[in-house]
RNA sequence: GGACCCGUGGUGUAGCGGCCCAACAUGCCAGCCUGUCACGCUGGAGAUCGCCGGUUCGAAUCCGGUCGGGUCCGCCA
């Protein structure tokens, strides 16, 4: 504990008493980890969040404590009273902190009976379903991986916050009822009251709102913000999460960078100071290096199984696909790919496990899964073989730099096909085959994002960020269509070139998050809006507060935001981020403890002006 | 919206057409025990196998549906 707060019910906790309290009085309190009854002496071990302390009640010295103590059961909460004491030589308990005393009662107090658990919480190791685990989640909490972890994340927290502070920012909230923004997610809505008919939305982020802070002239802001998005749910996605929102006036992208970069890097000492970085300062990949050698724009750095192009040993020097293997030659004749992974050790496996690798690339799009095993003699086992010639399948295999026992994957598709198949494939393999030190973090900033992408549908060009992101000033010329006319895109305008002063974190494959400098001209700001198809009546209606502001001196300004469970989750080495929620929900979006959602009271839906017209509840 | 996996005493698992009104471990209850630390010993209670329907002489076991949980694709920054 850190700093003490009197109580009557202990003096210290059950993590504090050492050898050199023996002989003090000391009064304890907590929940009876595991109770040892030896008949006329009873052990009881004590826990609370701090630690576990071993209680010993003896018949002879206090009997009315040993009757108490016989009732005593599991999870009961106690506070007692006695006299600190060595243990006895031998009998000393090396796994616990306080291993080497035990408390003597003189009183036991039974604060609060407690049934027996629906789990075990005194077995941190033992295997519970998750969904009996929601349902007790106060249980759960109990249990001390879950006090770990939260107690991880409000480190994580309380670090980002000093750090900030440290450099001026200002923590601002913004409110939660606010109205539907245009951002890609499904919003939630909150219906009003008092104005029946129109309902609120519920943020999916500030972003909007930390935008009007800076031409508020707050010039440094953050807050760690509740967001909601209304979309199906994954491991490491939940309807509500948690952000560190920030944002800057006068930066530009080197100065977030830089801040962030340094935040990270204190925030790791902070919480997990023997975990080693795997580059510092990050490696930074513009977006299309990352594709091109990873297949991602979130690589896991931490091993390499780099996407290989093939494209030269399948081609003759006028640039003709020559490989003999159609489906090869086919893609590079309609301007696709023809890129290869090596997974190193994998020559051997069986024709159902590279059945199975197929499957799962048919999964990701790809239309198949070319491979060549590269047998321990150095022969070339392939399919594809007969048709590329032993001679060409020696030089794809050489290009790839597959070693024997290795096995070469190989896709064949449009650009961005290939690369996002392999990059997947990478992903999976790479976990399947462990090539990654679970140890390390390996951080990187991913930039030049292209500022559009065409949506084909609509024929505009969306945003692949954000409505706002600025655009590189050398891009500057390309913010056009081949037209000349905004009004009519096409997908080959040099729009599609451009790229934006966005920026992405990426942390051990995951996207931590991701930000941008932000346009602050409004007649940029027309001109991105117009590609991405926007009227100006559009533009006013969803952004009619920014765009206003921006008549009245906007600073350039830029910022981030960064997933806290994301990476609460990774620094406490899971996968998932309920482990790192106190309250998540399940993949359905029910909080099995509450049993929300649930059916409205009678009488709201009237008080709101609204009536249900779906199926029939269950 | 789709694919796959799971659902058996309180908990975790086994059983996968009759030998199962279901086994093992742990937990729970009772008794005994003065140095335990996953205490030990003895005894006991506890599940009609998520739910509904079907196939069969016979279903925990096979089939269909449904509910709940998870992983993934779509979706989502």
């Amino acid at each position: 504990m850190s700093q003490a707060i009197e109580s009557p019910y202990r003096s210290h906790t059950c993590g504090q008493l050492r050898a050199t309290d023996s002989g003090r009085p000391a009064r304890l309190a907590g929940w009876v980890h595991r109770r040892r009854d030896l008949g006329h002496l009873i052990f009881l071990e004590l826990r609370d969040r701090y630690g576990i302390t071993q209680v010993i009640v003896d018949a002879t010295e206090a009997p009315v404590a040993h009757a108490a103590a016989s009732r005593v059961r599991n999870e009961f909460v106690l506070s007692v009273a006695g006299t600190v004491a060595a243990r006895l030589a031998g009998t000393e308990n090396v796994r616990l902190a306080t291993g080497a005393i035990e408390l003597r009662a003189s009183e036991v107090e039974i604060l609060s009976e407690a049934k027996t658990p629906p789990f075990y919480i005194n077995e941190p190791d033992a295997p519970i379903d998750e969904a009996l685990r929601l349902r007790y989640r106060y249980l759960d909490i109990r249990r001390e991986p879950m006090q770990r972890r939260l107690l991880l994340r409000s480190k994580l927290v309380q670090a980002i916050r000093a750090i900030h502070h440290e450099h001026g920012f200002v923590e601002i909230e913004t409110p939660n009822l606010i109205r539907s923004t245009p951002e890609g997610a499904r919003d939630f809505i909150v219906p009003s009251r008092l104005k029946p008919g129109t309902v609120y939305a519920l943020p999916q982020s500030p972003q909007q709102l930390k935008q009007l802070l800076m031409v508020g002239g707050l010039d440094r802001y953050f807050q760690i913000a509740r967001c909601f998005r209304d979309e199906d749910l994954r491991g490491d996605r939940q309807p509500e999460f948690t952000q560190l929102d920030l944002e800057m006036s006068f930066v530009d992208e080197a100065a977030v960078i830089g801040f962030v970069e340094e935040l990270a890097i204190r925030v790791m000492a902070a919480v997990v100071p023997d975990r080693p970085l795997l580059e510092v300062p990050f490696p930074r990949l513009t977006f299309h290096e990352a594709i091109e050698r990873f297949g991602s724009d979130k690589p896991d750095l931490r091993f390499g199984m780099e996407l290989i192009d093939l494209a030269p040993e399948l081609t003759d020097p006028t640039g003709a696909a020559v490989s003999g293997f159609r489906v090869f030659d086919q893609a590079l004749a309609d301007g696709g790919r023809v890129q290869a992974i090596v997974a190193p050790g994998m020559a051997s496996a069986s024709r159902s496990q590279i059945d199975e690798l197929t499957e799962l690339a048919r999964g990701y799009g790809a239309k198949g899964l070319a491979w060549l095993a590269v047998e321990a003699d150095g022969s070339i086992r392939s399919p594809i073989a007969k048709f590329l010639g032993a001679e060409r399948a020696a030089a794809v295999v050489a290009r790839t730099g597959a070693k024997s026992a290795d096995l070469v994957l190989v896709v064949a598709d449009r650009p961005a096909m290939a690369a996002d198949v392999l990059g997947r494939l990478r992903s999976e393999l790479g976990s399947r085959l462990g090539l990654a030190d679970p140890d390390v973090f390996g951080y990187c900033w991913i930039t030049q994002f292209p500022m559009y992408k065409w949506d084909q549908e609509n024929r505009r060009w969306d945003a692949t960020h954000n409505p706002f992101s600025g655009v590189r000033p050398e891009d500057l010329d390309l913010l056009t269509t081949t037209s000349g006319d905004l009004a009519r895109r096409a997908p080959d305008d040099p729009a599609g070139q451009a790229r934006a002063l966005q920026y992405d974190l990426a942390l051990n494959g995951w996207e931590l998050g991701g930000g941008s400098i932000r346009i602050n001209q409004r007649d940029l700001l027309a001109r991105s809006f117009a590609l991405q198809g926007q009227t100006a009546d559009g533009m006013a209606e969803k952004f009619g507060a920014v765009l206003d502001a921006f008549e009245y001196g906007a600073p350039p300004h830029g910022g981030i935001a960064i997933g806290i469970d994301r990476w609460a989750a990774l620094l406490a080495d899971q996968t998932n981020i309920r482990e790192v929620m106190a309250f998540p929900k399940t993949q359905s979006g029910s909080d099995l403890m509450l049993d929300a959602p649930s059916a409205p009271e009678p009488g709201q839906y009237a008080e709101l002006g609204l009536r249900y017209v779906g199926p029939a509840r269950t």
